[in-house]
DNA sequence: ACTCCCCTTACTGAATACAATTAAGATTAT
DNA sequence: ATAATCTTAATTGTATTCAGTAAGGGGAGT
């Protein structure tokens, strides 16, 4: 009767995914590297058999590029793309989030909440970066799933693979946490009293205040 | 002097990636259908560990269900999964069309007015399916290119993978030909004179149109 | 009859071994 | 010296082979 946590084996190709991608979101492995399969294998003790398939997998992320013959290299991202990436989350987001706020139940509200608490929690207790982010998203994916659109929200997680390691760029070196923190609270307010219009416009600002700041970042990182 | 068109050697993955796609898309393969890598291998002629990666690489682009160690099937989208990619496409194309239209150059038009007269011609001659959808799709991104930006027409076209075995089948039992050939016209007529309200109007009930007319034949085929 | 367990089978997952491609350095001819 | 060609080393792409997993099908026990 008890749901059974159905055994999970991960395949060693899933291993090597969230290792990869989590190297290169942190920013451990930098934008432009080179991925050589056979070392990646044996830093990983597979065979490159499961590292190339992660390799076309990360590419479909966006986070490889894989080149025929040539090898695969980590992709980086240029401020124009920062822009265009954070644009484009801005319009669809919104629109998710003005989808899905008629249908919030309170319970939806309450998980949000919780999850809220902890990503509070995570900042205060300096967790890792990656937990950050990831609690991040939990929140923001529980509000979007209410307005039942499956196949936009994995669109929206794409981008979001995508803008992540310089999300955490930001939330390190900008001191974006505190504002952060206050605009998920009001985000969450507003939709618990449905309001749509106020609540997809802060949602607009707050993704296109973070472009900002990062693409700043990155133009002064760029000078260094 | 002349540009050489550097031997490009495909590899036997991308050429798995493009037979079954193109399988799945004109319908031969139907969707639910299980894809048995060692059927597909010996089909085409290669090893399993290309079709692998084929597999790996297409459910990245969502023709394809991948569950370790139960194996790969066609995806199949249901009527609501048709319209929440429509009105996504709908959403994110317009607002392409949006900001290209003030950047296109006289060339941009030419150059898609030749596309649509291949397109016309292709109609005309009853080619194949395939060809239909290609040149259609190059219509649109030409139109879109000028807006500059390319991760956002990424996404475009892997929502258009999606949408196209649909948007064939309008093609073929619906007599879309001669209003989509009436709509690309007036479309590209309004781009030409810098229309951007009635331009993107247009699109947005082009595509909508389209999603409409799919709906009800799918459900008419479900019932059948 | 029903349920549980083992076992078989058909498939997928991964390691090893081999072939093909690229690019860089060496060699030669102009 | 320079350009073109050959050679070779490094790396990727693929076939073969072995290992592991997941369902389905009897039998034994209840």
């Amino acid at each position: 009767m008890s749901n059974i946590p159905p055994i999970i084996h991960k395949t060693r190709t899933q291993l090597v995914v969230e290792a990869l991608r989590e190297q290169i979101l942190s920013g451990d492995i930098e934008g432009g590297e080179p991925l050589r399969q056979s070392a990646i294998a044996e830093q990983l003790n597979v065979s490159r058999i499961p590292v190339r398939e992660a390799l076309v997998q990360l590419e479909a992320e966006g986070l490889v590029n894989f080149e025929p013959h040539k090898g695969a290299t980590a992709t980086k991202l240029s401020v124009e793309q920062v822009t265009e990436l954070f644009e484009l989350r801005a319009m669809i987001e919104s629109d998710l989030l003005a989808k899905a706020i008629p249908n919030l139940t309170e319970q939806d509200i309450i998980d949000a909440e919780s999850v809220l608490v902890q990503l509070e929690l995570a900042f205060k207790l300096k967790e890792s970066v990656a937990s950050w982010s990831e609690l991040n998203t939990r929140f923001h994916t529980r509000l979007y799933e209410a307005a039942n659109r499956p196949h936009t929200l994995e669109v929206v997680n794409g981008l979001n693979t995508n803008c992540d390691r310089y999300i955490r760029l930001q939330l390190l070196f900008t001191g974006g946490i505190p504002t952060a923190e206050r605009e998920h609270r009001i985000l969450l307010e507003l939709c618990k009293n449905r309001d749509v219009q106020k609540a997809t416009e802060l949602l607009r600002l707050h993704i296109l205040h973070a472009a900002d700041s990062i693409t700043k970042l990155v133009e002064q990182k760029i000078k260094s």
